[in-house]
DNA sequence: AACTATTATGCTCTTATTGAGCATATATTA
DNA sequence: TAATATATGCTCAATAAGAGCATAATAGTT
């Protein structure tokens, strides 16, 4: 048999995030239904500046700092003309540009536990993977540890877990079976949902161990935006008094001598991030770990 | 100007990692100067599985679970014949086949602090580093963090952020500087020592949170045993008895009614790892912190 | 001006986890 | 039998994490 070294393209795929009025977004391109992506071309001299070139000249939005998230290549994909994708994640605190941003939870309901409107969302899912699921004990173990069932804890990180066991169990309809858009949420192309998930659980893992909010929130905030803008993440809610103890000991933030003006209540000072203190913070083992409510 | 699409070639790169006599090991061709790996043809149905052909057909080995690294594609490469490399690590109990097995520290000197012969290491480099860092304040800082200098703590998975800065100061010989290996370590071909110390990084990030280490120590074991693979992936040394505790505490072994023998001292109990009680662990939440010595 | 609603912030209390090390148990070897 | 070596059980102190009470400071209302 011969063997041949097979060409391929590498196409470049961006899943941005920014946070607006408490909401986690993603910017898309065709009314939410797929990423900003395009090909490697030879005029890009990397990976990194072919996928900024195609951010930008798809949506107007020039990258900041980027990072890789997974490359996609085993899809049942033509053998002669082989597709490689290649996905990064960015964040940015203004979204203010034109386009398409989306709520991440348009797209995975079930992963915004801040309301009880997620409830219905996740005993209708529930149900429907117990109908898959059957007695086999392995698939039943699956969706516990998944979807936090039966006494399992709920992990905040596992959303591509979620969204591939969804996937199996047909209840996406990019699987080819019929669902409603909010439970299943809304589908994209191809597997840029897929990709949109991978981007989730990477975030979700790394605002617990880099002070990768900050980049998300404006230059001064006070510690109820910073709080909140990790729910938004994260998609649960926390206590407040031990997030300000936990963000406080890590010296991660430093006074200003401003406050929020024009709201209820007492005004809240405005705080800073210290980035000299943090600069490659998760060589120092600062943390800011989610104080979870239970 | 006209855009074309490049063709690219994509090759593939296997960090396999085994544990023999207290010290981990990776399997290399060509007197460990560099990876087993080969460029996806057309034969191939997935990238995965071009993986698993190079790696058998270069070294004999057929791979098990593998999983991804990254893939590196924007490095000085002709335009006209791009190459992205996608890297993997797997992990085998059996390093017991043919072929080149180089211990990690072969690679990386600096990174097995279980002895005290790599106090000397650290002193050489660490002066080198400070006549490459000079008084550029943010040289300083990134050097005390990478390598804990100056009351910084060491972070085991910063692997390749040590690797990186090394580089960057010109301390590695692939950097075109004249080095001594038993300090600097053991130069590869290409760019992949810079994939290894991916490897290390990754791996010595899972072990922490999933059960990874229990692939690579026989089904039946001791506790110290398990305690040595431990300290021998993550390169520092345990508090024995706490180190009991913590995996007692998570339920992830279970006793069996036999004991090691053969040794001197009290016989130790043999455990074995309760694979139904964490076949998915991370989602659980289960870990094996490492109950770490000052 | 007094009162109420609302949010911020300080503080305590309890429990779980972690680092450290002492004490005892059970084997081998001299 | 004594010495040595390792395994294993247990305590103690320090720290971190979950929960909630109490007080402070503002805007709006009566």
């Amino acid at each position: 048999m011969d063997h041949h070294v097979a060409t391929c393209r590498a196409e470049l795929v961006a899943v941005l995030t920014t946070l607006r009025n408490g909401m986690p977004e993603v910017l898309t391109l065709q009314n939410g239904r797929c990423l900003p992506a395009g090909p490697l071309e030879t005029e890009h001299t990397s990976l990194q500046r072919g996928l900024r070139h195609w951010v930008e000249q798809q949506t107007g939005f020039r990258l900041g700092h980027v990072e890789q998230l997974y490359t996609f290549g085993d899809a049942a994909l033509a053998q002669q003309d082989r597709l490689v994708r290649i996905s990064y994640m960015a964040l940015t605190r203004d979204g203010q540009t034109q386009g398409g941003w989306q709520s991440w939870y348009n797209y995975f309901p079930w992963e915004d536990r801040r309301t009880n409107a997620c409830l219905t969302v996740l005993k209708t899912i529930e149900d429907r993977l117990k109908g898959w699921a059957g007695d086999q004990p392995a698939r039943l173990e699956r969706c516990n540890q998944a979807f936090g069932l039966n006494g399992e804890n709920w992990n905040d990180d596992a959303v591509l877990e979620r969204y591939e066991l969804l996937w199996e169990a047909g209840l996406v309809p990019e699987a080819g079976r019929e669902t409603v858009s909010q439970i299943n949420g809304q589908p994209m192309l191809w597997d840029h949902r897929r990709i949109l998930a991978t981007a989730l659980s990477r975030l979700r893992a790394k605002i617990r161990y880099t002070p990768a909010v900050f980049e998300l929130v404006p230059e001064e905030f006070t510690l109820l935006h910073l709080q909140q803008a990790m729910e938004a993440l994260s998609g649960r809610l926390m206590h407040k008094q031990n997030f300000r103890r936990l963000v406080q000991n890590q010296q991660l933030v430093e006074e200003t001598d401003r406050y929020e003006s024009g709201v209820q209540g007492r005004p809240a000072r405005l705080y800073r991030f210290r980035r000299e203190n943090s600069e490659n913070c998760y060589l120092s083992g600062a943390k800011l770990p989610l104080g979870e409510i239970s």
